[in-house]
This record gives C-alpha cells, sequence and structure tokens, in this order.
DNA sequence: TTGACAACAGAACGAACGTTCTTTATATTA
DNA sequence: TAATATAAAGAACGTTCGTTCTGTTGTCAA
C-alpha cells in the first residue's frame, strides 16, 4: 500500500526521525511533509503504519516499528555453503544497543577473561551483555558466583544437582559444594576487532 | 547532580523507553515513576535534563540523549582458566554502538550465514559489524564479492596472489581467478541469544 | 463533459497536555 | 522542639493536540 508519495513522505519521516528521535505533533509534521492540513498528515501515518512502519502506543502517541530502520541492501543470492546474506540497517546510532538490549536497568556489560567458552564462540576480550536475574534454565549460559568469583559457563544438570560446563576440553566442569548462585544470565555478545 | 532517588526513576524510564522508543506524557509518566502529581514529574525531568539524560526538541519534546543508553562496563579478571572475577569498575558507562561503530556513513552490519569462519568464534545467525572500503590488509577478516556474492573470511596471500581462508577446514580456501573484489572489512561482531 | 476519485486545504471542537502556583507530608538538622 | 529542606500532591489554566467533517482542486477515464 505504500504508494509512489508516501515514499517521499516516509524517506522526510525518517530524516527528521533521525535527527530528533521522535515523531513530532501533526503541526510540525505539515512542514516536515510540505503541506498544509493536518488532516491529510493523518491520512498519510495512517498509511504509513499500515505499510508497518511505524505504530501507535496504547497513549496513542506515534512510535516507529522495526520496518522503520529497515535499510535496503541488495539482498544476494545465497549459495547453501560458505557465502553470506546482506541486510544493512541504517547508519544512525541505537540499533545495536536497542538490539541486544531489552531491559536496560537490569542490563551489565561484562568484559569476558579466559578462553574457558571458546567453543562457544566466546572469546578473550568479548563483551558479554548479561541481564541480571537469580533462576535461568538448563542450556542457558550464566554468569555464576562460585567462591565469590564470577564465572561465564553453560547451566546443567547432573545427577539432579547444577554444574557449570566450560566449552573447552582444557577446563573443568564446576561441581558447586553448596548452593549455586547465578549473577545473571548472557542475552548478547559483543566483539571489536582492533584497527 | 544524579541523586539516588533520581536514578530510580532514570532506570524506570529507560525501561519503558526500551518498551516503547518514546518518552510519554506527564500523566503517564506519573504511573511509570510511581507518583501522583505531573509537576513533580516536570522536576524530575529538568534534573533528568541538568544531569545530560535526556534533552528537548525545538518543540519541547523529550527526546533521550547519547547517555541515556550508556550501560555501565565491568572488567573482569580471569585466572586462566579458573573462574572469573568482576571488580565492578564503576563509574564506567559504555553505548554498544559508539564502541562498535567509528564512522556510521562507511558501516552495515551484515548478518552471517553459515560456519565457514566457525574456528574465529563467527557463528552463523552473528551480525557482522563492516566497514566498507575496498583495500585491507593481510590478516584482516573482510567480507568479499566472489561471484557475485558475498563472502566472509580471512584475507591471505599465496605466491603473491589473494586469497581468501575460511576458519573451518571443512571449507576451501578459495583463490579468486581475476581480480578479487574486496566490500569492507569486519571491525565488530555482535550476537544475540535467543531468551 | 461529466463524473468519479485522489490529493489536499481549512475550520471547528473537545480532550489532553504542560505549566505554574499553592499546599501538605515527611525527614533532617540545629 | 522548632526551623528548614525535600518530596510530593493537587488544583487551575491557557495552549496545543488529534480528530472529524466539509470544501476545493486537479486528473483521467468513460
Amino acid at each position: 500500500m505504500t504508494d509512489h508519495k508516501d515514499n517521499e513522505y516516509l524517506t522526510r519521516l525518517q530524516d527528521y526521525y533521525a535527527d530528533w528521535k521522535n515523531i513530532p505533533s501533526y503541526a510540525r509534521l505539515c512542514e516536515v511533509f510540505g503541506i498544509a492540513s493536518k488532516s491529510w498528515v493523518k491520512a498519510i501515518l495512517t498509511r504509513l503504519e499500515e505499510a508497518d512502519f511505524i505504530e501507535r502506543t496504547p497513549d496513542g502517541a506515534w512510535i516507529p516499528t522495526r520496518q522503520f530502520f529497515a535499510r535496503p541492501l541488495a539482498e544476494s543470492t545465497v549459495q547453501a555453503g560458505m557465502p553470506v546474506s546482506v541486510t544493512a540497517t541504517q547508519g544512525e546510532y541505537f540499533v545495536i544497543d536497542e538490539m541486544l538490549i531489552d531491559t536496560p536497568s537490569k542490563t551489565t556489560l561484562i568484559t569476558v577473561k579466559g578462553d574457558s567458552m571458546i567453543d562457544a564462540g566466546i572469546h578473550d576480550g568479548d563483551v558479554a551483555v548479561v541481564e541480571k536475574r537469580m533462576t535461568a534454565n538448563i542450556g542457558d549460559i550464566v554468569v555464576a558466583i562460585v567462591d565469590d568469583d564470577f564465572t561465564l559457563k553453560t547451566l546443567d544438570k547432573e545427577n539432579g544437582k547444577f554444574i557449570l560446563r566450560p566449552a573447552n576440553p582444557a577446563f573443568p566442569v564446576i561441581r558447586p559444594q553448596g548452593t549455586l548462585e547465578i549473577f545473571g544470565v548472557l542475552t548478547g555478545l559483543v566483539r571489536k576487532y582492533r584497527r
């Protein structure tokens, strides 16, 4: 349902949003769109909503959807095997953070040291995105507190007791004596390559 | 100027924003903050503005600043192999996007398909942060265009010719026939664990 | 050449909004 | 115990907002 003309309105809205990180009033959108009537602004926004570029909060405020940020970049044909497909998002900020962090207040970044999880693709120096909570499921990669020390390991169960499995055969499985205290669950991973 | 109490209000606002991607009306913020007076909401927002967590558009709408998205970064010391101790370095805050992206206009995100780089800790489904440029150094992990397809591989040289090395013995080394076209260089990696 | 439709313009209105001012409760300090 | 600051409640008000309804203009097919 995205018309020729609506594409122009969408890009103008995207540009405005990139600058101000919100969708303004209908009056201001008249200027942004270059038109003079609020009712027509509403008609445009309604169409953009149907096309799933924006949506409304329960309060009625307009907010962008995921598709609002998507930038098409020639999808390449993906041969089964090695090559990669390309999906790019906009060059603005706040894309990765929003992707990885659902609950800012409970999320902490921890720099990983050591190679005990290297088979899980977690390297020394990587930054772990950890959501703080006290419970986790079997199979989750957790940050646990063992002997007053923090450890990043996979949570598993053995003979009815929780254990912490490294992802590296050179490291031992940790079988906590008393209680196993969980600091948080790994929800994301970030790595930076030196330049 | 960030009080003990204001920190609580800030985290609540951050969590709300993570959900709805906007800062709502004072009336709704009363619920979010758990208070009953709009005038006190304004006082709180004004203090958060002074602390540079939020700001206003020319229209008077509240929007988040860069600092609004920053997360604490804890450094962890790890004994070779053994558990990790986290010395929560206080006062250090990081925005992931800023950390990974130096040149937004030249940076694109690419979803990795396949396991050809798994020994480099790059898994299927990871998001590669790629800085677009046409030259790279030996040893860089690059996105190259081979046979009209994008490939993520390590750049190397063999008998004076450029080759692309996978990080997985199950995949072959790519020896381009003609010229090797480089799309960009891998500068970062992002992984999200399903919840 | 008319008639249907899309693309706007403009006015009118009630509800919601942000602001300001006054008042109250609680905690701190002297 | 009195003074004072902090944290919040609450009312009052003018402005702005989104909505709706009606009007205008251009286009194109029949």
